[in-house]
DNA sequence: GCTTAGGGTTTG
């Protein structure tokens, strides 16, 4: 037998040659007498395969200290993959030998080995320790003994036109009519629900348990629900199915090609491989059958007046209308044709927001339940995800209170109306956060929000106004404004991991818990993580001026520190520089400028003196450059709209010389230009104009170290094990796939930024919604003496097929 | 404790 399953403790065979590690495998060497040994992390299903018979795919991981495990994907076919799936389960250590070692066609994307293990044949061995190691940080060295699934508990499985009056069975079938579990007159909750199978006969099945958990999950017609130990009762001239003593249930999506997942709160419960093919058995047969409806549930946005459905939705509020009935203020997202009516509530009855913005109203919908499910309402909470079954969609009018016939525009208002009883399966379920029933959903919202509550709300709104905010203290700034991100894009990028490696590291995924763990010292790891958090909210702050040369880093000076640089050196600059200006140098020109702008308060029209080369001004290039005195901020800005480059200046004991940093020494359109204080030796020499007039050589003519904008941001990391603050900067624009520079200058730059930050960590959802990025985290020490080690995300990149935005002047607010 | 419900032609 290919498969030799060695009890925990006992020796096994010893013929598997010597055992080398997952990493030492290559298709370059004779692995004839080595075998590997190896820890299953994942084990796939049997698959038939008219080729090899079958086939079934596994990864093998390292056992081991080594933080950094290796992991290989093992390929098993014929026998000996059937054996392997009967006999091993996913932890199980396993020794493998006789094996081929091939290229494996999927190392780039699941970043495991280069090569796979091929297991076939004769020669092919695998030997099971059964029992799992205890895990790392177990203290019981206790090891657990496992009955093999061959071994285990045999289930066999009625068709549902052999029950036996009396006896106890299990049995498989399809959903054609189910109610919620609702409270009995006795002492359980009552689910009833009827099945089919293939032998086309429909059974009544009547399952009484305190414990709602304990009753099969159905969400709709069409699912499939595996029962054990249910007893046949004879009633009326058929035979029901009733729970007995040991009942248990699995319920399964009843999709054709659905993963087969079975829905239970039950921790243990036996499924194997003729499980799964049952429940696909089902499914292919259900699919081919004329079985009611599969389902009932609508969007809102498909509701029709009349139309009795199942929705599901989030409840926003609910309020107490009387004993008999609550009203639910729910939403699912999306928009109904017809006006919703808003149903009026006391608002002292009111759970929840008792009103919500204008839009978010429209999409609202009052839900009144009555009789025996008001007991139910009073349970959920604002937040709750919702399945409310036979849904009834009543058209009715509001009533004003000046008139006492409805306005036309006002008829048919739909309101939904749960009526008491449980007759069509009437109820509500809760979901819960993670159920895919509601991804779509919650999809839907996310842009709704995004769209409505960003793009048009009030710019004071100090809550949302959290990101890209405007620094205080400038008017007619349009840097750093509100966001608009594109809803369209969430809903299709949100599905996707949103951002991956672009390195070439061969190193093993870790978790964070083993990342803290590992010694420090100029390592990289792979993670795969979520975002949990990240600083600074506001995002202007994650732009900052980085000297090259001293390494320094500082903030961006807000407009309102600049107005004061820029007022303080002009107080006593109004008159003409020159006339006090001692030693001008001989290639500075003087002229006097207009200032016609509505920016200019008193007096409105102000004449300006502004010097320039000698040089420039005999080509006729004056727009090139100008250096300016006693101008303000604005006009300033207002200047670097005429000229090319505007450099200003200030006058103090007859010495001119440039602006105290923190303010930009060179204005060029929209893009301004800071220095270092501490590396700059400035001068005033002429610039030279043979060539393009740029940043560059106007810095070196005035002796000017120019600070680079760079983008620096504290991320909060976590996955299922730890949380890891990393920081983003080395490779934050490649990250982002947009500069620094851009960042700085334009607007659509900050929006993607905000965008990306928006789809990794959703600013108005749950840790649930985030979704999962590949990163590279580079670990250091910033010197031998730090104890501390620190984290850069590193070859890191948002997912995109936009081009990157990199050249500011492409802005759309740049004139 | 050993019952509860046993779909259904849909109130407000």
């Amino acid at each position: 037998m290919p498969v030799c399953v060695i009890e925990e403790g006992r020796k096994g065979p010893d013929h598997q040659g010597t055992i080398i590690p997952i990493s030492n495998i290559s298709t370059s060497r004779n692995h004839a007498n080595h075998s590997v040994k190896g820890r299953v992390v994942q084990k796939g299903p049997l698959v038939s395969s008219s080729s090899h018979n079958f086939i079934l795919k596994a990864v093998l991981q390292e056992v081991g200290p080594s933080p950094q495990r290796a992991s290989i994907n093992m390929v098993l076919l014929g026998t000996l993959a059937k054996d392997f799936s009967q006999a091993v389960s996913e932890g199980d250590v396993v020794v493998a030998s006789g094996f081929s070692v091939g290229k494996s066609p999927t190392a780039l994307k699941d970043k495991r080995h280069p090569c796979n293990l091929m297991l076939s044949g004769e020669d092919a061995f695998i030997h099971v320790r059964v029992g799992p190691a205890p895990p790392a940080n177990a203290t019981s060295p206790k090891a657990v003994k496992r009955k093999i699934p061959a071994e285990g508990p045999k289930y066999s499985y009625t068709k549902l036109n052999n029950l036996k009056a009396g006896e106890v069975v299990n049995v498989y079938g399809v959903v054609v009519f189910f109610k919620q579990p609702y409270m009995s007159r006795g002492s359980d909750f009552c689910s009833s629900l009827k099945i089919t199978d293939q032998s086309q006969l429909k059974v009544s099945c009547t399952i009484f348990c305190n414990k709602l958990e304990s009753h099969p999950q159905i969400l709709q017609i069409g699912n499939i629900v595996r029962m054990h130990r249910v007893k046949a009762h004879p009633y009326n001239d058929t035979l029901t199915l009733l729970n007995t003593f040991g009942f248990s249930a699995l319920v399964f999506d009843g999709t054709v090609g659905a993963a087969v997942e079975p829905r239970t709160a039950s921790k243990s419960f036996h499924f194997a491989e003729e499980d799964r093919r049952a429940v696909e058995e089902l499914r292919l047969w259900a699919a081919s059958q004329a079985l009611p409806r599969a389902d009932a549930t609508l969007t809102l946005s498909a509701v029709q007046p009349k139309m009795y459905f199942d929705l599901t939705c989030q409840l926003l509020a609910k309020a107490t209308i009387d004993s008999m009935c609550t009203l639910l203020r729910v939403w699912d997202g999306t928009r109904c044709p017809h006006a919703l009516l808003k149903v009026a509530a006391e608002p002292d009855m009111v759970e929840g927001p008792t009103s919500f913005s204008e839009e978010h109203e429209k999409l609202i919908a009052s839900v009144l339940v009555y009789d025996n499910h008001v007991p139910f309402a009073q349970q959920i909470k604002p937040g709750d995800f919702l399945r409310i079954y036979n849904l009834r969609a009543i058209p009715g009018w509001v009533e004003t209170p000046d008139t006492s016939s409805p306005r036309s525009e006002e008829v048919n208002h739909l309101s939904f109306h749960l009526h008491g009883g449980t007759a069509y399966g009437r109820g509500i379920r809760p979901l819960p956060d993670d159920s895919p029933e509601i991804q779509d959903m919650r999809r839907a919202m996310d842009a709704f929000q995004v769209h409505h509550e960003v793009s048009h709300h009030d710019v004071n709104d100090s809550v949302l106004c959290g990101a890209w905010a405007t620094p205080p203290c400038c008017p007619g700034n349009v840097f750093w404004n509100v966001p608009h991100a594109a809803p369209c894009n969430l809903l299709t990028s949100s599905r996707l991991i949103p951002a991956e490696r672009t390195c070439d590291h061969i190193v093993e995924p870790l978790t964070l818990s083993e990342v803290k763990r590992s010694l420090p010292g100029g390592t990289h790891h792979h993670v795969r993580v979520q975002l949990r958090s990240y600083e600074p909210r506001r995002l202007h702050q994650a732009l900052k001026l980085y000297c090259s040369k001293c390494t320094s880093m500082q903030d961006v000076p807000d407009e309102e520190r600049l107005d004061n640089i820029f007022s303080e050196a002009g107080a006593d600059a109004d008159s003409d520089p020159m006339q006090r200006w001692n030693n001008p140098p001989p290639w500075i020109r003087s002229d006097d400028v207009h200032i016609h702008a509505e920016l200019t308060r008193n007096p409105p029209v102000r004449t300006l003196n502004v010097s320039t080369s000698a040089q420039l001004l005999s080509e006729g290039k004056v727009k090139e450059l100008i250096f300016i005195t006693g101008t303000t901020l604005q006009e300033t800005c207002h200047l670097a709209a005429g000229y090319h480059n505007v450099v200003p200046m200030k006058l103090s004991e007859g010495h001119l010389s440039l602006l105290d940093p923190p303010a930009p020494f060179l204005f060029r359109g929209r893009k301004r230009f800071y220095r270092c204080q501490q590396c700059s030796k400035t001068s005033l020499k002429e610039p030279n104009t043979d060539g393009v007039l740029d940043e560059k050589t106007i810095s070196e003519a005035l002796g000017v170290q120019m600070l680079k904008f760079v983008l620096l941001m504290k991320f909060r990391l976590q996955d299922a094990t730890d949380t890891l603050d990393v920081f983003l900067w080395r490779d934050a624009e490649s990250f982002f796939n947009v500069s620094a520079d851009a960042a700085a200058a334009n607007q659509e730059a900050q929006d993607s930024i905000r965008e990306t930050l928006d789809l990794l960590c959703p600013p108005w959802d749950r840790a649930g919604e985030r979704p999962w990025m590949d990163a590279c985290l580079r670990a250091y020490r910033p010197s031998e003496d730090d104890a501390q080690t620190f984290y850069q995300i590193c070859h890191t990149s948002k997912s995109t097929s936009k081009p990157p935005i990199l050249n500011p002047q492409h802005s759309k607010l740049s004139k």
